[in-house]
DNA sequence: TTGAAAGCGCTAACAG
DNA sequence: CTGTTAGCGCTTTCAA
């Protein structure tokens, strides 16, 4: 592979001549220019980033740590993470921390070990906060996306209680009092927003406040499907059930399904998180969608601008999600 | 952040001692070990794998291209193929091509630029060989998954054929005769082999071979759902339907359900390619599975075999998809 | 068992 | 307008 240096010599100039004629870095005679522009495309000349990057003590690379890509969530936020960064120039180093504390800071630091310019951090149920502080002392900029931790660091997050109060008022309004909500695993942000949205719409619409009626779904499917298995094959059953994301939206799926109750005619069923095939489940699913691409753009954003030395402090970014209007809250007349 | 020879002068010996710890390279006397080690500690120092890499003129990273990051597939493709490699001490550099060719070739550059030490090239329709030769001319190991291309490079690809035909007979025990296909973009071998799959065995069973029951999806949801919509909106519409890709059978349901035709009481279905959340669907689709893990593996431990200096002829590996008998096809009794 | 020093391929003063 | 040269932070002969 040709170096500069090649190069150099084939158009009987210096190395950092040829160095600024790449990088328009200084003034070069038009002639001399064109001598060099020739040399690099005789040897098809590629500049070794390592160097260049060494020498420049900075890269062009940027850490995704990401919970569970498997997770078709994740998989859109990351490709629209990737095409943000890719757009202004940058490249992503991948890593999956499945949801492990351990592994999330053994990620984050060959992160390091890279030198990335900085650090997109989306971890659902891990604890995060460690991560954050480790990445912080190095001083390496970092932004948290879809989970909020009080850390001194910019966050880019959905906005969890007012569409979970949109979804169960929506409810309210076709006349159900006893309400279900299938909730996410302790301890986490979303969890808590979400189902605060909940409570104060039942407060709010004077609805049924059994406690028995939060299910414990842990953000899991099976969790959920057992959880709601138990709920709804009781006596007095709830006549509908807000979901509060995606992957214990199956579970509930599964649990109604296996008890023989369908949704919306035994069961209304509305969810928070979206699935970009919902629209061919059965029914049609009425749910709170995220939306991805704002996000990612947001996070990017808020990273550059750190990695270009922007020093404020750090915000909060709440991204508002998007009603999806379909058929399983039983409406009379969806979308 | 602190450098190796900060941990030599703390440690009072060598930067080249300090090396030969950290790599446990040479032999080092105990106590000068743990000064060395001790050193490392108090300055939290951790190595700059640039210079490294540099210095060695090698990488840990692999770069991997992807078309399109935002299809579930191939998330979860790159999660196993992530997985696969973090085991063996590699980061991924991702890309997405966007299914381009430019993009493609502008991504491939960017990976080869960082040096990357193999590539990984999951490009569904774009061209794919211009790049190939590119990075072969490099000699950078690449291996290509899920598309078979005619290059001098390993490959990890699905078995088309037999699951299609599989597929197709099935449908024939039950006793279809008119089946249509949804075949993908012309010119893949994805394309071609599944489709002989599905000519081969209306050969083989007797079945109408009436050239109109070859629908053109192009590989997308909207051209299927096109050409299913005047396929069965005609009058002698076919009883059952194979689809050869997941995107396809989107479209497909979509034209089915827009003709108010049930699935599988009017028409049976069965697809190449399966949903995560298949099983929620309405009704439960029949459909054929790759399994990305073993794909994965198979990639991983084929370009790190080549990474390491392995000069096999190419190979090309062929992975065997799961069937997943549900209700689509209209079976009396499936598992 | 250890250290000195010459690279790895590039950038950027500094000098001309 | 261009070249010389000293790094960037690490590895690795070679010599002690």
């Amino acid at each position: 592979m040709a170096r500069m240096d090649d190069v150099a010599r084939l158009a009987g100039v210096s190395v950092s001549t040829v160095s600024h004629v790449l990088n328009a870095t200084r003034a070069v005679a038009p002639q001399t220019r064109t001598r060099v522009e020739e040399a690099v495309e005789r040897l098809a000349y590629r500049r070794n980033d390592l160097a260049r990057s060494l020498a420049l003590r900075k890269t062009r690379t940027v850490g995704i740590a990401i919970a569970a890509l498997s997770n078709p969530y994740f998989g859109e936020l990351v490709s629209a993470l990737n095409e943000a960064l890719e757009a202004q120039g940058y490249t992503a180093l991948l890593g999956d921390t499945g949801d492990d504390p351990d592994r999330e800071v053994a990620t984050v630091e060959r992160m390091l070990d890279q030198r990335v310019a900085g650090l997109i951090l989306a971890t659902a149920a891990s604890s995060g906060e460690p991560v954050a502080s480790r990445v912080l002392d190095q001083s390496v900029p970092l932004v948290l996306v879809d989970r909020h931790i009080d850390a001194r660091c910019d966050q880019v997050v959905p906005l969890n209680r007012e569409p979970v109060e949109e979804l169960v008022g929506h409810l309210a309004d076709l006349g159900h009092t006893r309400i279900a909500a299938v909730a996410g695993a302790a301890g986490l942000d979303t969890t808590t927003e979400r189902l605060d949205g909940y409570l104060a719409t039942v407060a709010a619409r004077g609805l049924d406040d059994d406690p028995a009626l939060i299910l414990r779904g842990r953000s899991r499917a099976q969790d959920a499907e057992a959880a709601a298995r138990a709920a709804f094959a009781g006596p007095h059953r709830p006549t509908a059930v807000v979901v509060l994301n995606n992957a214990m939206t199956i579970g509930t799926l599964r649990a109604l399904r296996g008890l023989g109750l369908t949704v919306p005619h035994d069961v209304a069923l509305v969810c928070y998180d979206d699935f970009e095939w919902a629209d061919l489940f059965q029914p049609r699913l009425t749910a709170v969608r995220q939306d991805l691409t704002t996000m990612a753009r947001s996070a990017v954003g808020l990273l550059l601008s750190r990695i270009c030395g922007d020093d404020r402090a750090p915000v909060v970014e709440r991204i508002t999600p998007q009603l999806r209007h379909r058929e399983s809250c039983g409406c009379p007349a969806p979308d």
